[in-house]
Formats: C-alpha cells, structure tokens, sequence
DNA sequence: AAACAAACAGTCAACCCTGACTGTATATTT
DNA sequence: AAATATACAGTCAGGGTTGACTGTTTGTTT
C-alpha cells in the first residue's frame, strides 16, 4: 500500500477544488449568493465540512476562486462556440446569437450574482472587479476578431463595445421577464443596424 | 385631547409607511437585499418593530411593497427630469444622457437588488415581474415620445427596446467597475448611430 | 363619553449560518 | 519503514435574523 503510490496528492487537491467550486456554481444559478451556504455547497460537492474548510477557510475565499473558476469556464465555452460558428452573409447575426447564448447559461446567472454581492461588498469587490475587467477585454477582443471588422475606424470600437453590453442587458432583462422572442427580434435588427454601421 | 382631532389615522398610516420603505430602498441600495434585514430596516426608518410588523408582518411584504415604492420614485424622477430636458439638435444625446443618469441611481441599484433576489426567489418574483413588466412599457412609450420618433416604421419599435436594453447593460457594468468616461463615449456614438437609423 | 379597534412599543425564543475545534486517514520524505 | 505533513471527517458554540407575543397609546364609532 505504501511504494505503490496510485493517487497523488495534487490531482486529489484539485479533484477535491473542481468539485467544490463546481457545485459553487451550481449553487450560485439556483439559490443565489445569499442561499449558497458552505453547509450546502459541501453536500451537493460531496465533501465534508472539513474538507471544504481546508481547503476554503471562509465563504469568501470559495466565492471568489468560484469567480475564477466561472471565468475559465466562460472563457472554455466561449472558444467552442466560435469554432461551430458558421461563416457566410449571416455572420453578424450568427456571432450576435451566440454572444446571446453565453448570457443566458447558468454561468451567466453565477456571475450576476457575484457581480451584485461584490456591490455591497468590498472583499468581493476586489476580486471581482479586476477579473471582470480582463474577461470584457478578452470578449471584447474576441468579438472584433469574430465580427472580422477594423477597429481602427472610428466609432467602430464603441459601437462593438456597445453590442456587449446591450447583450448584457438583454441578458438581465430576460432574468425576470424570460421572453426569448423580444430578444431575437431586437437582435435581428441590432445586426443589420451593425452590418451598416461598421462596414 | 380627545375633541380636538389632529392627525387623522389615514395620514399616520401613509406617512409610517413611507418611512419604512424609503429606508427599505435606502438599506438595499446601501446593503443589498441579504444585508437588508428588517431590524436595520425599522431602526433607520426610526419606527418600532411592532410598528413595522404590524404593517408588514413579513420581510417578503416589506419588500413587494418598497418595488411598488420603488416604481413609483422611478416615475416621478423620470417625469421631472423629461421636464427638464433642452430641445434642439442634440435633443436624442440628451434623452440618452437621461436615460443613463436613471439607471446610474441609488433607485436602480436598490431595483437591481430585487430583480437578482427575485431570480430565486418565487413569492418575489410574483411580485417582481409583472411590475417590472408594466415599468418597462412606461419607459418605452415615454422614449419614444421623448426622441419623437415614428413607432409605425418598422424597426424603430426594436432599436428604441435596444436603446433600453443597452442603457440597462451600461448601468449593470457601472456596478462593478464604475468608469462614466466609457459610457460618456458609447452613449456619443449610439446617439449619433440613432440619429441615422430612426429618421 | 364610553366602548372598541387600530397603531405602536419592546422583548424574546427559535432558527440558521459561519467558522473553529478535535480527531483520523492518507501521502510524502528520509 | 518511520516520521511528518497534509487531506479529510464530524461536532459545536457564537452571532445574527426573523417573526411571534404582551402591553400601551391613539383614533373612531355609537
């Protein structure tokens, strides 16, 4: 039992971290910060309280290496949506519904969460706040590239930036109303208005 | 003492009222909803807690009824500032810089509270959505008016909802990382962009 | 003016959440 | 193989929040 050595302390610590900070996630989308207790989140990760607080020694180191954890996920699904992207004449539209998508997941919902406790929250704040800059400057980068347009026009990188954040918008709205077919008609026109304003 | 009727019930009733969810708009914009508790909330509004339990004998009653409290502020703030609002050719800049100057409120911060509390919470969304709903279309009928703009051509109807939408994601990315100078810059190029595309 | 109802004040018990503590098992090092 | 450090398990006390309870004042009705 001892010279075979199967299972190396490192992957067990960041088997034991993915799962806790997975079922934070989880947590996060369904109850929200407030009912994401750590008496929760170490049941549904599986992992005892004793555990969870070696590796986690208060709610906010959990939360906020959940931050970082939402954040390598986002950045995970965001490169595989761009891969099946279909190119074309619909390629705005497509890149718009896309951009969509990503707001409207459970990640997504994780992160409002995140965003809104860090308001009233300094600790959180700290952290949040430069992580969320890097992430809209990556997404941003992201979309110039998957828009394929210059962005040494003027206007042009307003306009992009503007784009993001409508579909941030869109995204809130749809946490309390949820009607899928207002968004998709405003991002209908919200492509074509693109398609002549940045060309 | 006893002919001599001063303060009539009904006044006494509205005015502790008033108090209470002021301070409850107050405490969810300061707190957040979870540091809203309704012990701070009675002290703030300097009224007992019997006197709070006994108009609202849940923290859920309190709060449905600061959201109405709520849209009602959002009205009245949104009708002094159309009043006040220059005419001239810089008239669709002006009505966004309105727009965002709304949603850049401690009211806003207080309804964006709600709206996440809502997500996860049933009794509060019930309350939360139609509300919401009814503000909503408010909002856009007064837009439009505002811009003058024909709603009968087609697209204005959706660019306008965009317009909101966007505003709501600008307001929603203030929250975390707070720079006016670029919302100043999206907001310049969209006026200009609406210019061109609603007329 | 008396009876009644509502508004208001203060206290408190039940509940949940956090994080600290003690003990055990597993992995690594020498 | 022994020693040591780390990973993990279970329990529990402290702090805070909710809403129920009792008593008092003020307004209304007859």
């Amino acid at each position: 039992m001892s010279q075979a050595t199967r299972v190396p302390q490192e992957q067990r610590t960041r088997a034991m971290r993915t799962r806790l900070l997975d079922a934070t996630v989880e947590l996060l989308a369904e109850r929200g910060f407030a009912g994401t207790s750590t008496t929760l989140v170490s049941q549904r990760a599986g992992v005892s309280r004793g555990a969870q607080l070696h590796h986690f020694p208060a709610k906010n180191d959990l939360v906020v290496a959940a931050v970082e954890h939402i954040t390598e996920a986002r950045g995970e699904a965001l490169k595989e949506a761009a891969g099946a992207l279909p190119e074309g004449g619909q390629r705005t539209r497509h890149v718009l519904a896309m951009l969509a998508e990503q707001v409207t997941s459970p990640v997504f919902a994780a992160a409002l969460e995140l965003w809104v406790a860090a308001r009233t929250d300094e600790q959180l704040a700290a952290a949040v706040g430069p992580l969320e800059q890097r992430i809209g400057r990556e997404l941003h980068r992201a979309t110039v590239e998957l828009l394929d347009v210059d962005e040494s026009k003027p206007g042009v990188r307003e306009l992009v930036q503007a784009t993001l954040d409508l579909v941030r918008g869109l995204a809130l709205a749809d946490t309390i109303t949820d009607d899928a077919a207002r968004r998709e008609r405003i991002l209908d026109h919200w492509a074509e208005v693109l398609e002549r304003e940045l060309r």
